[in-house]
DNA sequence: GAGTGGTCTAGACCACAAT
DNA sequence: TTGTGGTCTAGACCACTCG
């Protein structure tokens, strides 16, 4: 592990463990510097780290604070690494419906970067959140970098398969939201109406190099819509 | 201007005047050390800067690369300055239906962090795109921070407003979204029907030292409600 | 192995906040 | 004015990718 990273997780540590709520004072750069015996930019950088993820934020002239929200229950959107690591405090489960090696849609084959010929592994499933439907969910991976899936797999994590069992690095992934009602089979699926709100998001996951590997879109059940963000405002 | 916020902002501005698609690649970083007679670390804050804008990713032992999305016609969700700035290429109007200076709801007063006897301003606007109905929005401003609201200000761009008129400086913030249905008061302002879906948000602004001072209730058209969202992989 | 980005340091100096 | 975080540098060394 590298040193800022493991600084930051243990000033995370120190804010839980502490149970720092939101807006309480860390110790100074220069006491944080001489705890971790580390130069000032190593911890800063461990700091921005943290700062990117939410958890603190730091005020030039006055010092270094705790972020915290209020609400729980809410999903946060920008995990990028799957649901399951995100909600570790939740029963999720998932029911496959379907599960092949097939050619890719003209549209997955577009995101994904590959020729429609090509294979891709689909996925379909329904994911379950405390025994209720949380989404359903329809994903294409690119059969070249993802190259083995099975029902066991599936009906657990992928990403962390992925990760652990391919030792492939996830990177950066984009999202993009709509709302709209939900068709016939999709409300059978969530068990809702058809004409129902539906929160629909398609989202491209890329390899730590770049390379799309995961188109999914992934309809939510209104119900059980309450998605967490957090924003920074960036300089430019 | 910072040094290493010019430097972004010059390579974010090569990168467009030179049109770069997705995975193109940067000069390798002894360039751009030289070309901006910056030291290693000074051009690698930059372009940190433009990771986590979600303007570039890079890859160790390979290179620098631009990062693009493919899909126009979507808002960004983390902008965070409020969507004037964000909609430079729409056509952005308000209509203020309410502006005055009250007492907050206990709610308001729960997520400003104030006594519910301060005041805030209240500001309920419709917001128009190109002509259609975007947003309904409902906003508390904390009045002992924003000091002065006028009908003016209000029907243009009020964190323009907060920022240059003020002098504030603004942070983070909290976002909670839900779907959901119209009810008959908000489907008369959108135009649509009662019954109609909602992407509802709830957002928290903070300035930069961690006070909130905006908390806004924006019920959106679903019509128009198509959102990107970038997301990096954090390490922890 | 060569190329390229990432980490880390020690220290000088700057900018903002609180008092 | 003092305390505190932010910027910037030069350079050593590490880690990953690619041909």
């Amino acid at each position: 592990m590298i040193k800022y990273q493991q600084i930051a997780i243990e000033i995370e540590t120190y804010i839980e463990e502490h149970k720092l709520q939101q807006g309480e004072k860390l110790p100074v750069l220069e006491t944080l510097m001489a705890q971790f015996k580390a130069s000032k930019s190593t911890v800063t950088k461990a700091l921005d780290l943290l700062e990117k993820k939410g958890v603190v934020f730091q005020v030039r002239g006055s010092g270094i604070f705790v972020r915290r929200h209020k609400r729980t229950g809410y999903i946060g959107l920008l995990s990028n690494q799957g649901f399951t690591s995100e909600l570790e405090d939740f029963q999720l489960t998932s029911e496959v419906i379907e599960l092949d090696v097939r050619k890719p849609t003209q549209e997955a084959a577009l995101n994904l970067n590959i020729e429609e010929n090509s294979d891709v592994y689909y996925v379909k499933r329904v994911r379950y959140i405390n025994g209720q439907t949380l989404c359903l969910e329809e994903s294409f991976y690119n059969k070249s970098i993802v190259t083995y899936l099975n029902n066991e797999i599936v009906s657990q994590s992928i990403f962390h398969y992925i990760k652990e069992g391919l030792g492939l690095k996830i990177g950066f992934s984009d999202l993009y939201l709509h709302v709209g009602k939900l068709n016939g089979e999709e409300a059978k699926y969530l068990g809702l109406k058809e004409g129902d709100p539906k929160l629909f998001i398609e989202t491209l996951f890329h390899l730590a190099n770049g390379q799309p590997f995961d188109f999914s879109k992934v309809t939510y059940n209104y119900e059980q819509s309450q998605f967490f963000l957090q924003a920074t405002s960036h300089v430019l």
